[in-house]
RNA sequence: GGUCCCUUCGUCUAUCGGUUAGGACGUCAGAUUUUCAAUCUGAAGAGAGGGGUUCGACUCCCCUAGGGACUGCCA
């Protein structure tokens, strides 16, 4: 019998809530999958909220990108989103109720005169307090206020965290959170709290860096009268070299991942084993991830992007996805790229795709290991191929042209024998015409075994490069 | 400065007081070989440091060091 207590309550609701000023972030995607698998696994509700509350910041384009990237992921909200500017009466409302409960007041502060409190506040290693907190509100003044959360001065608040543990704060080390700004706006750490209740979010799941707010956030929700959810702050994702991720680490937005050639569902299973494992898994499906997924055994600290082993999780993915699907993502790249592409070849991908794929990480090294098939005859020899071709290698090789042009099954383990036979009827190893055959039937590209090479090409277009590369001048 | 968080192989992780500290990626060596890969076999490689608690600590506690977050009328 497990002694661990089971953290998978039926009824959960959990929401991923990005502010739309970006690109969706590997970090935030993280999050969101994070936050989709607890609630798969707990037969709840995923939600999402976009927290556009900053006017000035936000963006529909961001908005747009950060949808794209969970819809490439694979992360669907339960319910429609909801945008949180549309509820700032709501939380205006809330704000009054605060007021008249005597839970928060209004801060008639300037700007200057709280730069002066800062600078004070830290020399003395100290919490900022507004002088408005214990004073009567100017009662008809026109001058601009914004109305401050009153936080207890003692005690402690505990966030129950359940990744981090519980975490304890002094009251007095807490400052009065702007709950409303002097244009009547509502801030996010009101509207948080206001949003996460009324969605009936029971588990927040999130950022590192929300762990202070969780204190603060606390006493908004017991001072509304809210019950508080379960928190669980989950580690930022660094760079390979262990900073934050940034632009220099090659990629931090998912579109990144989309364009540089990885299936979301290798992304989905990488970024699970970012900061969590199930004991020696590594490639998964998703239903075991939701199977065994717990965010009680997300990992305390930070993680690093390890690009080889996102590679390496990429290439498992690639050679178990369908044919077809791979044909149309290395059709894609290739015309992304401005890569010359026969009309064939839909055709040409799908006879050589299963033969090279599993040699293949990301989608362009899979357009790489398909280039031989898609090249237009007469292939262009490299001047090593041109080496090779003695007179003697020539007249083997049109004896192979020969043999092959006869065959009559154009298969796979057919295509082998053929080989085999011919170097045994010639009497050499099969160093003897490899090198050169190759160089003929690929022009220089990367391509595989001989047998598949003739394979992927199909016969005619065998045919057709070892007559091009044999009626050419010595 | 203050508050809070974090610390097992290069990297991601397992371990929930008793293990030769396991696995994966990567690395190195070998095998295979007609190119590049892939594949197979093997090897090297870790508990930040110091104190406790305990018969016994990677595991619990404290200190130090090093990272990080927050300290906004941003989220």
């Amino acid at each position: 019998m497990s002694e661990r207590p089971t953290s998978s309550p039926k009824g959960v609701v959990t929401r991923f809530a990005p502010s739309p000023t970006g690109y969706l972030h590997i970090g935030g995607a993280r999050t969101a999958l994070f936050n989709w698998l607890y609630a798969r696994h707990c037969g709840g509700t995923f939600l999402i909220r976009v927290e556009d509350t900053d006017r000035e910041r936000s963006t529909e384009a961001a908005v747009k990108a950060i949808f794209d990237g969970l819809d490439w992921l694979g992360l669907k909200s339960d319910a429609e989103p909801v945008f949180q500017f549309s509820r700032a009466d709501r939380h205006r409302e809330a704000v009054q109720q605060l007021l008249q409960a005597g839970r928060a007041y209004r801060c008639y502060m300037t700007v200057e005169e709280l730069e002066v409190e800062r600078e004070k506040a830290r020399a003395e290693g100290r919490a900022i307090r507004s002088v408005w907190r214990d004073r009567e509100p100017v009662a008809d003044s026109n001058e601009p206020y914004v109305v401050r959360f009153k936080g207890p001065l003692e005690g402690e608040t505990v966030v129950d965290d359940l990744v981090k543990g519980p975490v304890r704060f002094q009251n007095r080390e807490l400052d009065d959170l702007v709950l409303l700004r002097s244009d009547g706006a509502p801030t996010y750490n009101l509207a948080v709290v206001v949003d996460d209740h009324d969605m009936g979010v029971t588990h927040v799941i999130r950022g590192d860096d929300h762990l202070n707010n969780a204190a603060r956030q606390t006493l908004i929700y017991q001072a509304l009268g809210f019950e508080v959810p379960a928190f669980a702050h989950i580690p930022l994702i660094h760079g390979p070299d262990g900073a934050k991720l940034s632009k220099r680490h090659g990629a931090q937005a998912v579109g990144d991942f989309a364009d540089m050639g990885y299936l979301p569902e290798a992304m989905r299973n990488y970024l699970a084993r970012l900061g969590w494992g199930h004991g020696d898994d590594e490639v998964f499906s998703d239903a075991q991830a939701i199977e065994w997924f717990d965010v009680a055994d997300v990992v305390r600290a930070p993680a690093r992007l390890d690009w080889d082993k996102l590679n390496f999780i990429n290439g498992q993915y690639i050679r178990a996805a369908d044919d077809a699907r791979l044909a149309g993502l290395v059709l894609g790249d290739l015309r992304r790229q401005d890569r010359p592409v026969p009309t064939d070849a839909e055709a040409r991908l799908a006879r050589t795709i299963p033969l090279v794929k599993e040699g293949a990480k990301t989608i362009p090294a899979l357009a790489d290991l398909t280039d031989f098939a898609l090249k237009a005859r007469p292939v262009p020899l490299s001047d090593k191929t041109v080496g090779l071709l003695t007179e003697e290698t020539r007249a083997r090789l049109g004896r192979l042209r020969q043999r092959l042009a006869s065959a009559g099954d154009w298969s796979l383990p057919a295509l082998e024998a053929q080989l085999r036979e011919f170097a045994e009827a010639e009497g050499v190893g099969l160093g003897k015409f490899g090198p050169a055959l190759r160089g003929v039937l690929s022009g220089g590209a990367t391509a595989p075994d001989l047998a598949s090479a003739l394979a992927a090409l199909g016969q005619d277009e065998s045919l057709g490069r070892l007559d091009d590369a044999l009626s050419q001048a010595a």
